[in-house]
RNA sequence: GGUCCCUUCGUCUAAUGGUUAGGACUCAGCCCUUUCACGGCUGCAAUAGGGGUUCGAAUCCCCUAGGGAUCACCA
């Protein structure tokens, strides 16, 4: 079989992060089959549809490399065939034209929710339908009320409804436009999706969708309703929690590769023995080790992911990623030192945004502490400092040596590293906490070093 | 409220009738150590409850409880 996927938004806002796992699974799942996936954006509803969210869609599905390499499809340009199949139905006698107004409409609504039943229009059986040329109407599907309709879904497994629940959905609206319901079985069908996976949301549309392809005899597609994301509460994730939009993850300092990794087992999971990243989950995806049940959001997992993923990533690449971000200017002297020293950072950050506490004692020409009490500190043990630095000007520029030489001179004076360490690291990072001094002694190379450690000379031309 | 779905450590999950119910994250402790991290080791912690079926149930069935989704001329 050849397997066509859909990953089919609706641009009315930003590419959520539950959408942007839906693509995932849409995207895993067609490569796993060597099939097509393909994006269709449903812009039905022109009026909660926009530029820019279609354009932060296609920013998203690049970041998070799974862009589709076949055409993109509007779902607004398709309308007249969508239109065309409404009429085929009323044709039929499968839909008919109801002339409810928003007030009958809601008055039935109350009543129809009083007693759980499902809308039925007095026009469904009316035959006078064409009487009314200058009032206005919607198509609705004419559902069947009997027997039941059972889904062998690929996620959710088997489920049977009676018929009787169903609604006589509208199919066209009174502007003439067709509602997704409609829409989206129609591509679907001219699409040749074979497999419809999507939110668990949709599950319930699904029973009311399947009937409009039997009442056309086309092929019924497999059905995947994946669970959807909680927040921490337990609800489905919605604008009330934190950030929801994919890109708000970007910004924060997440790699595409970790969002990818934790979006995709928020679910799914093959072996539970590691983390998945694009190659592996791509081999050994299936829809049948999808869980049923929704799962929480959890930020510490996503942390602890996107920490492993930054370590193991090229050094350059975060390099880029950096640069790019905090637009950083830096020579070739600067650049060599915090590849360097990145490495190291690393290891202190769960995301990549956080390595910019580091870049003012890293590369500011005139760096010196500002903090009042450490100066104080600083100024105390001035003496050491410089001694320190005469030394370190002495010798032959090398991680051996510079560690030689500060073990000379705490033996030299009976101290401990203990001693020395927190004053070199305060002169030379202002901060209290640091990757080891030894390296960071060696890249800020002798020049600098020797200007930090002389913190009175400094001190004085930052006072004046 | 109707309909449908779900329920294994706090979280993500493994275990398709037989395991001391496993792993990962978080948390705590220890080790390593020039600080902070990394890393290593150890620990805390779960089958929602009740009935069945069975030699044997997290796993199959029923009931209860809790949670969720949906009920638009939105998608």
């Amino acid at each position: 079989m050849n397997v066509v996927t859909r990953f089919a938004p609706s641009p009315s806002g930003y590419l959520h992060i539950g959408g942007a796992r839906t693509a995932i699974f849409n995207y895993l799942f067609a490569k796993k089959h060597s099939g097509k996936y393909l994006v269709r954006i449903e812009d039905t509803d022109k009026k909660r549809s926009s530029e820019k969210a279609i354009e932060a869609i296609h920013k998203g599905l690049s970041w998070l490399n799974i862009n589709s390499e076949y055409e993109i499809i509007y779902q607004s340009q398709n309308f007249s065939s969508h239109i065309k199949i409404a009429y085929e139905l009323l044709e039929k006698n499968l839909a008919y034209k109801c002339f409810l107004n928003s007030n009958e409409l809601q008055e039935l609504r109350l009543k129809s929710r009083e007693k759980g039943i499902p809308i039925k229009s007095p026009w469904r059986n009316r035959k006078d339908q064409n009487e009314d040329k200058n009032r206005e109407f919607v198509i609705r599907l004419k559902m069947p009320s009997e027997g039941t309709t059972t889904i062998d879904d690929i996620v959710q497994g088997t489920v049977t409804i009676k018929n009787e629940i169903l609604d006589d959905m509208v199919i066209l609206r009174s502007d003439n436009t067709p509602t997704y319901m409609l829409s989206s079985v129609v591509d679907d069908n001219n699409m040749g999706i074979t497999h419809i996976i999507r939110g668990d949301d949709h599950f319930n549309n699904a029973f009311r969708q399947i009937q409009i392809i039997k009442y056309l005899n086309w092929n019924i597609p497999y059905y995947a309703h994946i669970p959807l994301i909680h927040g921490t509460d337990g609800a489905k994730l919605s604008k009330r929690h934190n950030a929801t939009s994919l890109f708000a993850y970007k910004d924060l300092g997440y790699t595409s590769e970790a969002m990818f990794s934790y979006l995709l087992q928020l679910g799914w999971s093959a072996k539970n023995d590691e983390d998945y990243f694009v190659d592996r989950a791509t081999k050994l995806f299936t829809l049948e080790k999808v869980n049923k049940s929704p799962a929480k959001f959890d930020l510490k997992k996503l942390n602890n992911i996107n920490s492993k993923n930054l370590n193991n990533m090229k050094v350059s690449d975060v390099y880029n990623l950096v640069a790019n971000r905090f637009q950083l200017q830096l020579n070739d002297d600067e650049k060599k030192r915090f590849i360097a020293l990145l490495p190291e950072l690393l290891k202190r950050v769960q995301v990549y945004t956080d390595l910019e506490k580091e870049f003012d004692w890293l590369f500011q020409k005139d760096f010196f502490c500002k903090d009042k009490n450490n100066q104080i500190e600083l100024q105390k043990n001035n003496l050491m400092l410089i001694e320190i630095g005469t030394n370190l000007k002495k010798c032959k520029w090398s991680i051996e040596n510079i560690k030689n030489c500060l073990n000379q001179y705490i033996l030299k004076n009976s101290l401990t590293f203990k001693d020395i360490g927190p004053i070199l690291r305060m002169a030379l990072t202002g901060k209290t906490t640091s990757p080891d001094l030894v390296s960071i002694i060696y890249e800020l190379g002798c020049t600098i070093t020797l200007n930090r450690l002389n913190y009175n000379y400094q001190y004085k031309i930052k006072s004046k």
